[in-house]
DNA sequence: TGTACATCAGTGAACGCGCGTTCACTGATGTAC
DNA sequence: TGTACATCAGTGAACGCGCGTTCACTGATGTAC
């Protein structure tokens, strides 16, 4: 027989402890996450939080995981609703979604990203299959480029034996796609990656007071280069 | 009149302050950076270190400043062995010495690019000169290229009148390099930020065993698409 | 309907710890004469 | 050469603080009969 949920002063308190983390880390920074910190700001005692998680590397390990999903669900729905056979489209609204979702929340990107948590490690059996579920629809998007021939490998500097064992041994844990759209993601991953780093953590050059131009700009570039999408 | 030098027990004791700060560094990460550990591992007492350094905020912008002339004296050594007109061949050496010192120093990169430290707030004044004379060869670089005529502008996403303004502002303090040069140094620097990022933040998958090789590949991709050297 | 009981989320005190920073001091070193 | 003095790098004690985690507990809530 189901038990009839308890009345609690706050209602769910688990979900309360990481949304209170997640302002914390905005505030102050990963590094520095205290669940006494937490406590005090929801008016509970630091003992009340090992009811929901076992230690403070529980929570953290909690809050890296559901921020590679919330990035994943943003990759997905950036496709969603685009035409399947848009797909320069569909990788071009990839790329600006990545940067928006990173800029809408810089701390759970450097959570992910970012330099780690002094005495933490994250659990590669949790962490690693959600950061492939927000890597799968940028090489799903590339693949179905590259399936309709239009990815102009023949313009990139040719594979070397061991690169080409490296993405191999990759692929057949990936689930298929070629070789050099493995590459490919990888490259345009970075590429977006890079930016957008340099973006959240203020390296862009003062002047530079809209990283959004400079990233449109670099997406079309990416497209252009990569593809025979035109210059815009 | 000079006075001669007292004897100490550790003769450069500023410079061993750093020293052990970055060991400590590396091994815990900068965030949790502590005067009292350094202290107990060079044998001394903490307030020892007021001495040298005003505070722990002044010991970390130290460290900053030093890891950003480390950087630009990697960067001016990779172009000066090569020949002046060798244009290809020093914009290459600048990628691969990037990312060799990154390698090299990854608690470098990590207190220059990572996550900021808690409660630390770097001053501008005093680091964005040194983060300018690390960028300086790379724009040195490129506007070389495209001096001699060899920079494919032609190929890249027309410049937005707002991207424009923001480089021409930038352009009036940075010395006189050409907008699609300046341009270009942030695009080609921010591509070897997010490999190197991904690299030493291990964010690259698991099978790319030897990230040098997938470097390489990106550095001749670069060439190839902004300049025209052949692929390889 | 009423009473005795079980559950269990949250409390409050305590543990042992490390931190940055201050302060008056000490004691080895070098200087002046 | 010898002695009184000045310098100042490093000491040791103390301050007030916050941390993660443990533990026995309490008291509101719901259950059984």
């Amino acid at each position: 027989m189901v038990r009839p949920i308890l009345k609690k002063q706050i209602p769910n308190l688990q979900q309360a402890i990481k949304e209170t983390a997640w302002k914390q880390i905005a505030e102050f920074g990963a590094a520095t996450l205290s669940l006494r910190a937490i406590a005090r700001e929801l008016k509970i005692t630091a003992p009340a939080i090992y009811n929901y998680f076992s230690n403070r590397d529980a929570l953290v390990t909690a809050l890296i995981v559901d921020a590679y999903n919330s990035l994943a669900d943003a990759q997905e729905a950036a496709v969603e609703k685009l035409a399947a056979d848009n797909l320069s489209g569909r990788l071009s609204a990839l790329g600006l979604a990545y940067r928006e979702w990173a800029v809408t929340y810089p701390q759970r990107y450097q959570l992910i990203f970012g330099t780690p948590i002094p005495n933490y490690h994250a659990p590669d059996d949790v962490t690693l299959p959600a950061a492939a579920r927000a890597l799968l629809p940028l090489t799903n998007a590339i693949q179905k480029i590259h399936a309709a021939g239009e990815l102009r490998t023949e313009r990139f500097a040719k594979m070397t034996p061991k690169l080409k064992s490296m993405l191999t041994a990759w692929q057949k844990f990936e689930g298929g796609s070629d070789l050099e759209v493995l590459y490919l993601a990888l490259v345009i991953w970075s590429r977006v990656h890079g930016l957008v780093m340099m973006e959240i953590g203020n390296h862009i050059p003062l002047f530079i007071d809209n990283p959004a131009e400079l990233f449109k700009r670099e997406i079309n570039n990416i497209l252009v280069q990569y593809m025979d999408v035109k210059r815009a």
